[in-house]
RNA sequence: GUGCCCGUAGCUCAGCCGGAUAGAGCAGCUGCCUUCUAAGCAGCCGGUCGGAGGUUCGAGUCCUCCCGGGCACGCCA
């Protein structure tokens, strides 16, 4: 398990039991575990697989190593049960280790320099994370936020394990839809679409919600008339053709005739407009939810310059946007990838489109082109590959997008593989569950803009933040007349959203409930929040009462409570939890340790009502502070790295 | 119909590479605040791990089939 387990192991490896039987301690560590009930010891190591290869019964085996065990060192006690071996271990020596390695590792005062549980398993290499990318001109709802926060703390995972990581904000801003979108506003706002032919920023003050009602609007009208519905296609292509004109003549524009070339500008205009309004509203979201995202190509602005080698804090800091319009009017990989499809023979004409049968002739292909003779998303997601590959030299690359594109995914990697790129086994598709909203026949369904049961998300973190005040004010009046109130009440909001949605398996469904997220009770943002208010609070009362603490002076033999003992295991496992997280881009195992340190610590806190953790006794005050420290770094690095703000009071 | 995901306490979920008597939270019930924050703690109640076979010393965990729910399945992204 962790690194306690690998030094009791060493201990073993050199009984003559472990010498004869020939077992040795990486061996001795994988077989150990948890005995079902602590009175039955600390560790156990099952004899099981041993005896299979020794050819010897269990029982006998874990009889025979008993009696070659040397205690002493941080074993205190082996007994053989039945087939198990079970270890009772020297809680002082432990206590002592676990907590050292903690001071060593989180040492300072400030949250970014605690770094236990980091581990160096990634260091050289470098991941790419598909994350939150959603569609221009739509607000972001609720159900933005899983692929944003999982993707956002597997971020941070890989980081700790040593990655370089790159987050990619994949915008959707290309594709037919934003042809309805300016059919729709050329139409119903036809001032927009005179101003323009001058104004670089034509739409004026609209806001996302009404770009998403003209296109909406737009959808409507055109479902039942086809005129409508071919004038929204017209539009995308004369948006499309005019940057393929660019694109292949940049110096020369003028081959489009004027008309094209006036209707073409006039559209990407609106397109680009339209994408500047999106942006500034989900700058706002992100800004809530804490993550920073820089448009790509990063322009220095001090050095006027455009970056092209990236200091490694910056993708550390931030993340980028590289929308699916970037391979079409900035890059011609769309077009390279496609003819390049077609000269190796992969990709073959059918139904007028340009497909890839990635899974078989029965199965659905993959389209490169559609019969409109406009790229696909598949075709800009191939590119997109390809570019990321091409510029950060990527060693792995994930897409946090819902379960529901898998076969998007299997088709994409393969349809890279059948061009020969490899280099996709090392790509995955890191899949969650949708988030479903209840209807009013009762059932739960996906959300659904047209019929309006879309939870926004800012509503919902303003609902959050909201319950969060009116609970300050109830229980802690003081705070809630000081400057720090709003700061407080926003991470302590935002953290209970937050940590509601990444606390399970990611690959649940999550049915939306007001009330569920709104509880603050129980495994919540919220109560890990507070487990970490109150080591700090406990520890300012030692400040106040004896002065400044030297942890490290704390004497680990006066740790003697179970509920101690308890914690400092649940310590020692914790860099497990945070490599395990990471490997399997699993948010939740984190979330769930510290639900368990949390509650360890909340009953550990009531335990100790009597004497008090800061009482009379200043050597068992501080041995207790000394602890209250670690598990206070601990919890405070786990919500970090779950995305999650941390605060003093609450 | 085909493929993928899921099925564990009334509800929401943990449960590691198979290991000893399956765990939390919520809801319900009983207690506990003059003290470092009760957004808390202790306890009670609650389970044929969807079903049936199989693999083996041992299955909630692995395999097969079935049942139930969700999602996806050619030009939206």
């Amino acid at each position: 398990m962790g690194f306690i387990e690998n030094k009791v192991a060493a201990e073993m490896a050199q009984w003559q039991g472990f010498q004869a039987a020939e077992i040795n301690s990486e061996k001795i560590a994988e077989a150990l575990t948890r005995p079902p009930k602590p009175d039955m010891g600390d560790l156990a190591f099952a004899t099981f697989r041993f005896a299979k290869d020794a050819g010897v019964k269990p029982n006998e085996l874990a009889a025979k190593l008993a009696h070659g065990a040397e205690t002493g060192g941080l074993i205190d006690a082996v007994t053989a049960a039945g087939p198990y071996l079970n270890l009772t271990l020297n809680r002082t020596a432990i206590a002592s280790n676990v907590l050292t390695e903690i001071e060593t590792q989180s040492a300072g005062a400030e949250a970014r320099d605690w770094r236990y549980g980091d581990g160096t398993s990634g260091r050289g290499n470098t991941l790419v994370i598909d994350l939150s990318s959603p569609n221009i001109a739509k607000p972001l709802a609720v159900h933005h936020l899983r692929s944003t926060m999982i993707g956002y703390s597997i971020k941070q995972l890989r980081e700790s394990q040593g990655w370089q990581v790159v987050g990619i904000n994949h915008l959707g801003d290309w594709g037919t839809g934003f042809g309805k979108l300016i059919a729709g506003v050329k139409q119903y706002f036809p001032e927009i679409a005179e101003r323009a032919k001058t104004e670089e920023s034509p739409l004026g003050d609209m806001t996302v919600q009404e770009l998403n009602e003209t296109y909406a609007r737009f959808n409507r009208e055109a479902k039942d008339n086809e005129a409508i519905a071919e004038a929204g296609k017209d539009e995308f292509a004369i948006l499309e053709r005019y940057i393929e004109a660019l694109l292949v003549k940049p110096d020369e524009p003028n081959e489009l005739d004027v008309a094209a070339k006036e209707s073409g500008i006039v559209n990407f205009r609106i397109w680009q407009h339209a994408r500047e309004i999106s942006l500034a509203e989900f700058e706002r979201m992100y800004a809530h939810l804490g993550l920073s995202f820089k448009l790509w190509p990063v322009v220095d602005t001090e050095h006027a310059t455009v970056l092209t080698k990236e200091p490694a804090s910056f993708y550390r800091e931030h993340c980028i946007y590289v929308g699916e319009s970037y391979y079409v009017t900035a890059e011609d990989l769309c077009r390279r990838l496609i003819n390049d499809a077609l000269e190796n023979r992969v990709a073959e004409e059918d139904e007028g489109a340009l497909v890839i049968f990635t899974h078989g002739k029965d199965k659905p292909p993959l389209i490169l082109v559609k019969s409109d003779g406009a790229t696909s998303y598949h075709a800009r997601d191939m590119a997109a590959a390809l570019y990321r590959k091409r510029h950060w030299k990527l060693d792995e690359m994930t897409y946090v997008v819902g379960g529901e594109q898998k076969l998007h995914f299997d088709q994409l990697f393969k349809a890279l593989k059948a061009l020969d790129h490899d280099w996709a086994d090392h790509c995955s598709h890191t899949d969650f569950g949708l988030m479903l909203f209840q209807q009013s026949d009762g059932k739960w369904a996906k959300t659904s803009t047209r019929k309006g049961t879309a939870i926004m998300l800012e509503h919902l973190l303003d609902e959050a933040v909201q319950a969060v005040r009116d609970i300050i004010r109830e229980k802690n009046p003081e705070l809630a007349g000081s400057p720090d109130m709003e700061q407080v009440a926003h991470a302590v909001g935002v953290g209970a959203v937050v940590f509601n949605d990444l606390k399970n398996g990611r690959r649940n469904n999550v049915k939306f409930d007001w009330d569920a997220v709104l509880d603050f009770e129980g495994e919540s943002g919220p109560y890990m929040l507070y487990q970490f208010v109150r080591m700090g609070s406990v520890t300012e009362k030692y400040r106040e009462k004896y002065g400044e603490p030297v942890f490290e002076q704390g004497d680990a033999d006066r740790l003697g409570l179970d509920e101690e003992w308890k914690i400092i295991q649940q310590l020692a496992a914790f860099p497990d939890a945070v490599a395990k997280a990471s490997a399997d881009f699993e948010p939740s195992i984190v979330a769930r340790h510290l639900v368990e340190l949390a509650g360890l610590t909340s009953s550990w806190w009531t335990a100790t009502k009597d004497t008090r953790i800061v009482g009379d006794d200043e050597g068992l005050s501080l041995s207790r502070v000394r602890l209250v420290n670690a598990i206070r770094k601990v919890l405070g690095r786990g919500l970090s790295l779950l995305g999650m703000s941390l605060v003093e009071r609450m």
